[in-house]
DNA sequence: AATATTTAATACCGATTGGTATATTTACTA
DNA sequence: TAGTAAATATACCAATCGGTATTAAATATT
């Protein structure tokens, strides 16, 4: 790993965490300075501009999420056991550290969808690459015989992620964990019920 | 309704998409000029500062949508049926221009939660005002025999607006419908089966 | 119509924005 | 260790930011 990609990562992962919390536009250069200790001379000898460092940092962001959740859901065989790591994890984000600002394709997608194309590209390939694992383990569960065979995979999946990102939401502008509680109580109940 | 009044009000409906649309910080003085075709000058002769006009341009922005889901609402009798307003507004949400730019609720949350406080205050209460008015038409359900006195009125509002929230992101970032659909088409249908 | 008062336009403010050209330092290599 | 290339720092740019003091115009009141 050469110095640059070293300096680039580093930059990535201390102003990752700032853009998920105040946004593209919310988000300044001396932001990004002034949380790496670089000079502007340093970030842009870098990086193209801030534009490229928005969006590798919701690559970053991004990737922190699915490499815990891949983490949990890897070492379970059951099908059910998981996609039960999606309730389990999104009821305790905000005591997640790397969730602390809330979900990335969340805050980006309404910020970017009517004003920064780049970055709105990048949340619809995210939702979309959630809901493929979704609906994959789903048709893995009904060939194993562990779900109904009757279970529509495309419909379960936006429900899911609707629950999940709706209650996020909420969750994360009150500061309450009620409704994180309630909503991924009953997410849970319906994965149960896929049970074949 | 004087000079001063109006003047206030033709600014706010000018700008109140554009807050929407752009959010706080992504919506400039200029924006607010443009819109108006007046001069700052006369905005700030009418507001304090940016941040009376983007709050009241959030009020602005939520009793649109009040209003539109009051009027249905209240020509119907049956609770089932009002509460089926909601999945049948957000069901069409994309096409109507109220909601061109995305729940306002939505939007103002991801933005401000952690860097408004004034306007994640107003999202927080819009959101608790929202669920009040669900527990209460499933409590007055309830108590006119037309839904289930085993309903968790509570419960039911927290899924409803995950549901709603969750979809709406989706739909508005994606440009798709299809989410919309399939989460409008089971929210129905749970509001079907609060039935007595 | 004359006057008082409100409202809007003009011109400006300092601060900050994202970005760049150049100088300096650091790190690698011969 | 000298030379070279890469990485960082410095100093600056024009443009835009939110905001204001002052002037001009429109409105209301008498």
């Amino acid at each position: 790993m050469s110095k640059a990609a070293r300096t680039r990562q580093f930059i990535i992962e201390k102003t990752a965490p700032i853009f998920n919390a105040k946004g593209f536009v919310g988000t300044s250069m001396f932001d990004i300075t002034e949380a790496t200790g670089l000079t502007k001379g340093s970030i842009y000898g870098n990086f193209e501009n801030k534009d490229e460092v928005a969006l590798e940092a919701f690559d970053y962001n991004y990737n922190q999420i699915v490499s815990y959740l891949r983490k949990q859901i890897e070492v379970r065989p059951k099908m059910i056991d998981r996609l039960l790591v999606y309730p389990e994890t999104y009821r305790i984000f905000l005591e997640l550290p790397i969730l602390k600002a809330g979900c990335p394709i969340l805050n980006t997608s309404t910020e970017a969808d009517d004003t920064h194309p780049l970055l709105r590209a990048k949340a619809i390939k995210a939702l979309q690459f959630w809901k493929t694992a979704i609906v994959k383990s789903i048709e893995t569960g009904i060939e194993s015989n562990e779900i109904k065979a009757s279970t529509n995979a495309n419909e379960f999946s936006f429900i899911l992620m609707s629950l999940i990102e709706g209650a996020v939401m909420q969750a994360k502008v009150t500061g309450s964990s009620e409704v994180l509680t309630i909503t991924m109580d009953f997410l849970e109940k319906m994965i149960h019920d896929l049970k074949a």
